[in-house]
DNA sequence: CTGAAAGCGCTTACAG
DNA sequence: CTGAAAGCGCTTACAG
């Protein structure tokens, strides 16, 4: 069943079937029922190639997700997936690894599959900064920000890190925390956790409290299996810490889970914060104070900012999506020194 | 870019460059050498569009996973993903919702995009039944077993759930555990709980066990919220349970949440088993102790064999895959009663 | 408003 | 082994 046959049991020239299957406005009202009639009938779908090859461009819309085990990008993949199906596009998924280079992929997706847009789940400024100017359809990264970068066919959105992280350890410092470990993410590259890491700094120093990276960080990759030796390690060096910042939610539930097999109880000899909110967070035991990333808006502007960028030329949007503290059950405020 | 100027810079035809590209055997060492020179110099990429039509498929393999929050098929769909990506196949993914029909959407999916194959991340039976026809292309079912459909076309793996599920209970009732409740999937349709819920019974008779559905069952779907509200519903209804199976390690978990907010303990006041072995299960506090499906081997058969399925025919292929018992921390063993 | 025709970038019999 | 040609199923100027 093509379109010729439509033509056919229609009556119709195939010009104006694909005008009525296009919903060009230069059709009779007699043809477009017509046509539309015999196309119900037969439950007709255009041959997506062959549609393609003739408009040059792919339907589909690719979605890079960085890093497998983050479960915050589960939660916005469901979203953007749920999002982009309402709109009737076809999405393309491909998990990359963390530390893949996800612009390098996508460059040469596009010059294989010639899709409408990109979605980066996570992405590493640095490979931005050099490799994407290929890429020349309408992109969007999502959780790291890509203003500095000056692409114009390159939106970003994300949560202010800096000042989130800034938060956590202000919370911890006003919870009596003095001694603050920090776990996750890695010192080089521009990630996501770089933004994070900023924001320790500074508040460290506001808050008047020495920061060794050497001492108090452990760098990690974004898994609880990851989360769980980072958090030995790091305390078998400081084991005097009195808090744990991690800079995922999964490192911070991988961190919980090392604790107790020390025979560490959470809060009580030591607190743990996380970042994401994802759902794991609200239902481990303690529930993990952390910092909420409103994922529902990061899928919702993402996909809209696409989708305009697809339709009509816009200049790039970078935004910061609003973040929540979330105070839950596992810091302790500790009392005044003895 | 494209075949034609590869062949004007190649001093070859059109045929000939065509043929080098698709690896026929009869064409020259030398004419296979100059056009992959050229072909390298300039980074081509051949129209997919253009080739699909000509070829009449998608290259892509799609997959429908059911159930968005369900941790299994995320780590399923990850070796999948990385499998696929490794034979040079596009992989299309669509997450359905826990009740979707899923293969009326493969129907049209097949109508619209053509993908060579289908995979299937959990799927209900009853819908195979009525609706797979219309599906020629080679497809797998993960987690559920398509055997009785006969269908030449659909091959399934899964564990045998009915045997786990009668594990799980056996060790519960040499635990010296007599009140069982048990949690998650619905009694309706054929989804993957039917035949987990079948080995309950099943075992639950074997051991001399009452087993009053109305009273100690509670069906949720896989997340941890509805693990949470549904243990809740079940401990109000049945206060003296000593043991709850949730049919899913998302809804064990959101399970040991509602306990530990009832301020009972785990393992100490009741006892909890899981199922899937997903990587959050090992990092709980207790550690849930569950059934491991072997995601790996589910994964990696499952793709061989679409893979298989799609360039030579093959009678279909229904196996089971081997599980475990993961005896950790969140069973007691009861003393003998006083 | 509609039809006839060109062409998108490939693949694959068909000759030679 | 290679080239010339037809054709996959569409879209879209171009006439009328």
């Amino acid at each position: 069943m093509t379109i010729k046959d439509i033509a056919r049991l229609s009556g119709y020239s195939l010009g104006t079937v694909s005008r009525v299957l296009n919903d060009h406005p230069d059709v009779s009202e007699q043809a477009r029922e017509r046509v539309l009639a015999v196309v119900r009938e037969h439950g007709f779908q255009p041959n997506s190639n062959a549609r393609h090859l003739k408009m040059q461009a792919q339907s589909a819309v690719a979605v890079l997700v960085k890093g497998t085990q983050n479960l915050l990008f589960a939660d916005i993949l469901e979203r953007i997936q749920s999002r982009l199906q309402d709109n009737g596009e076809e999405v393309y998924v491909a998990y990359l690894d963390e530390d893949a280079d996800e612009v390098q992929y996508a460059v040469q997706l596009a010059r294989l599959r010639r899709p409408k847009g990109f979605l980066f789940l996570g992405g590493d400024l640095e490979f931005f900064r050099t490799e994407f100017r290929p890429l020349t359809v309408p992109c969007v990264l999502l959780t790291n920000s890509a203003r500095g970068l000056g692409y114009d066919n390159l939106s970003s959105f994300t949560t202010d890190d800096a000042a989130a992280a800034g938060e956590v350890i202000d919370y911890l410092y006003a919870c009596g925390h003095r001694r603050i470990g920090v776990l996750g993410g890695n010192l080089s590259g521009e990630q996501i956790s770089s933004q994070r890491l900023r924001g320790v700094y500074a508040a460290m120093a506001r808050n008047g409290l020495d920061f060794d990276p050497a001492r108090q960080y452990e760098p990690c990759r974004y898994s609880m299996a990851e989360g769980y030796r980072a958090a030995r390690r790091l305390l078998e060096r400081e084991p005097g810490l009195t808090a744990l910042f991690a800079l995922g939610d999964v490192i911070a539930l991988g961190a919980m889970r090392a604790l107790a097999d020390q025979g560490l109880s959470v809060p009580g000899d030591i607190s743990v914060v996380g970042y994401d909110g994802t759902s794991s967070s609200a239902y481990s035991v303690p529930r993990l104070t952390t910092i909420r990333q409103d994922t529902a808006q990061l899928a919702e502007r993402g996909v809209q900012t696409l989708l305009r960028g697809i339709h009509y030329a816009q200049p790039p949007i970078h935004e910061a999506v609003p973040f929540t503290l979330l105070q839950r059950e596992s810091v302790r405020v500790l009392g005044p020194a003895p």
